[in-house]
DNA sequence: AATGGGTCCAACCGCCACATG
DNA sequence: TCATGTGGCGGTTGGACCCAT
């Protein structure tokens, strides 16, 4: 990896992140959230360019994003996405709330992909492998009004299939696909294990539900059954069974583990004494130096009146969990990939 | 225990689109 | 219209980790 230009020319840090840098972005991103990238490194005390705190942001600080292992139905929702869209991975992330498109690229390249050539299905074009060559040739000169495109899930139990119209609106018809109950409870069993923060800071998950509700999920028309499942995962996901919440980078999120951190150094922080206030007045911020994914984390002093009840994001969530009140993350000014999900609303078959 | 190959993922690169002056 | 700055995106890759030998 060749060092960024910004970097060279002003000699910034590049590579994995530390905890101390991590802090600091947390920190001042939910502070003051994202006005103008570039600006952020030098607020924040940070020795980056702004692109790279951006991206550090969306990928892996951000309170809303869901960690780990992708669920059966989240990675049948991408093989179909992908059927559609392509290697347009925001566009698909943008349908799977908590999901970086960095995270489900890599989902793809490293995973679904090989899964799909495993089953005989071309990973680009999704037909099979020895009859990919010869369709490609007849579609390419005529144009049936309704096409029919079979969904290849990686659940054996799963059948998808996506209808176009002549008008090229589609309809995701979802059959059999809780037949036996077992993906259901395969999903449970994964979210319930799940260390993760459920919530829906920027409420892209009210969106997405809403749009659900409409009969109209990702644009499109769904059929009743799908509704339920992804109904059903959302539930299970926000609410319904996760026992705690956790700061998502944080996926291991323990009582023992919370360590009040109070006092920051700020020698090196080229912020200015804005800044330096910035910091003391700051979240705190732990990372168990042995094992980044066993690290915790606490909010201690955040004076912000949304926040000044609670003393760490566990306790935030719990709080929540019994009041049945989601935290509103939506106070933040943030700019994030979020954003792009509540903001455009996309609608697939626009782009075909 | 050492080593080599494979896998996975965080982060960078380079390009593009858009806004602004 | 052009130059510049910024954000966003997809492709790529370095390195940590895992596992078989």
């Amino acid at each position: 990896m060749g060092r960024h230009s910004c970097c060279v020319k002003q000699k910034l840090r590049k590579g994995l992140w530390s905890p101390d840098e991590d802090e600091k972005l947390f920190n001042y991103i939910t502070r003051f959230g994202v006005g103008c990238w570039s600006s952020v490194p030098k607020l924040a005390g940070l020795q980056r360019c702004g692109k790279s705190c951006r991206l550090r942001w969306i990928n892996y600080l951000r309170p809303d994003l869901k960690r780990g292992m992708f669920s059966q139905q989240e990675e049948d929702l991408i093989i179909s996405l992908h059927e559609v869209l392509g290697n347009r991975w925001a566009q698909i992330a943008a349908q799977l709330p908590g999901r970086t498109d960095n995270e489900i690229k890599n989902l793809w390249n490293s995973c679904l992909k090989k899964k799909l050539l495993k089953q005989g299905i071309d990973p680009t074009t999704h037909k099979p492998l020895n009859e990919a060559n010869v369709k490609e040739e007849k579609t390419s000169t005529e144009s049936p009004p309704q096409m029919q495109i079979p969904i290849i899930s990686t659940s054996p139990s799963a059948t998808t299939t996506l209808l176009f119209s002549s008008q090229c609106s589609p309809v995701i018809s979802h059959s059999n696909y809780y037949d036996d109950g077992r993906l259901e409870e395969a999903s449970r069993e994964i979210f319930m294990n799940k260390h993760v923060l459920d919530l829906d800071p920027l409420s892209y998950n009210d969106n997405f539900q809403m749009s659900v509700a409409q009969n109209s999920c990702y644009g499109l028309p769904m059929s009743s059954n799908y509704q339920t499942s992804i109904r059903t995962l959302f539930d299970q996901n926000q609410f319904g069974t996760n026992s705690r919440y956790g700061f998502s980078s944080m996926p291991s999120l323990t009582n023992s583990d919370h360590v009040s951190v109070t006092e920051f150094s700020s020698d090196n922080n080229s912020g200015g004494e804005g800044c330096h206030q910035m910091m003391e007045n700051a979240s705190g911020f732990c990372w168990d130096a042995e094992n980044k994914l066993d690290h915790s984390f606490q909010f201690n002093a955040i004076k912000s009146e949304d926040f000044k009840t609670c003393n760490s994001w566990e306790e935030e969530g719990q709080q929540n969990l019994q009041n049945h009140v989601s935290i509103d993350f939506s106070c933040y000014p943030l700019t994030s990939l979020s954003e792009d999900l509540t903001g455009t609303s996309f609608d697939i078959f626009q782009q075909i």
